[in-house]
DNA sequence: CACATATAGATGCATTTGCATCCATATTGC
DNA sequence: GCAATATGGATGCAAATGCATCTATATGTG
């Protein structure tokens, strides 16, 4: 087997591992009469944030899309569980803080998404000969 | 570090870097003026199964939503990449299969594809020790 | 300081998703 | 064979996404 091969086949096993993981997690957290995922990592970060965090920073630490977290950020204030503030050391920005509403969501969320990771890497374990051979590989 | 622990981890390890793999290979797609990557996979399925695929199989397979699928295969059929036929031997489903215009463009996907894939796992084998341990803990 | 460029974030619009429902055909139990 | 139920797939509608663009403030250069 090639070095690509082996890339290859690691990227086919992380793409299906992380599938049916993520599509579970979800469902549970649904189930539950919980917000999606996203909310709870949204949640999360500024939780363990106290000073705030820019909108910037937070999309470029979980990768949304600048507009997407714009407007998911727009959503959560609306909710209540996290509020935006102009940054006063920048005209341009804002600074996102978590309320005491927001970290008591995050907090209900939390058993639910645990138990749901416990649940799906457990399984996922299983497939983990798809990714040994990557994890086996020289770096470069 | 307790078992859940491993999976806990194991499981942030796989957000990150599916996200950041799958979102640096849409883009060197869409850069190269290639269409998205869930086209491929229908493509890729389609073109493996030379007596074609029924819709509900592929999205069992590939972790669509039914709906989701239903009209990505009207979009490809749209765009000349596949046909949807009727299965005679089950009037209320259908037959997937590739055209020749559908495997052309597969083919042209393919390298720059690969070139992503192979980019962007070589730089994942370097996270894989937040992996490791999960797949180190027994399966049960 | 004045001007050009860069950065943070919002927004309009078209496309895509998710959910619930709906239609048609298959299958099952009587 | 026939009613009840299950299954494959389509569709209407609300919500979310991606992209391009826009506004406002920052920064950098002469």
């Amino acid at each position: 087997m090639t070095d690509f091969e082996t890339r290859e086949a690691a990227w086919i096993a992380l793409n299906q591992i992380h599938a049916r993981a993520h599509r579970n997690i979800e469902r549970a957290l649904q189930d539950a009469g919980m917000p999606r995922l996203d909310w709870y990592d949204v949640l999360w970060a500024l939780e363990c944030a106290p000073d705030g965090v820019r909108p910037y920073q937070m999309q470029e630490a979980l990768l949304f899309e600048q507009s997407g977290f714009s407007r998911l950020a727009m959503r959560l204030e609306k909710e209540g569980l996290i509020i935006r503030r102009k940054d006063k050391t920048d005209g341009r920005g804002l600074v996102l803080h978590i309320t005491d509403q927001g970290k008591a969501l995050r907090g209900k969320i939390w058993p639910v998404y645990r138990q749901a990771i416990d649940q799906e890497m457990r399984h996922a374990s299983e497939q983990k000969d798809c990714l040994t051979a990557l994890l086996d590989l020289p770096r470069k």
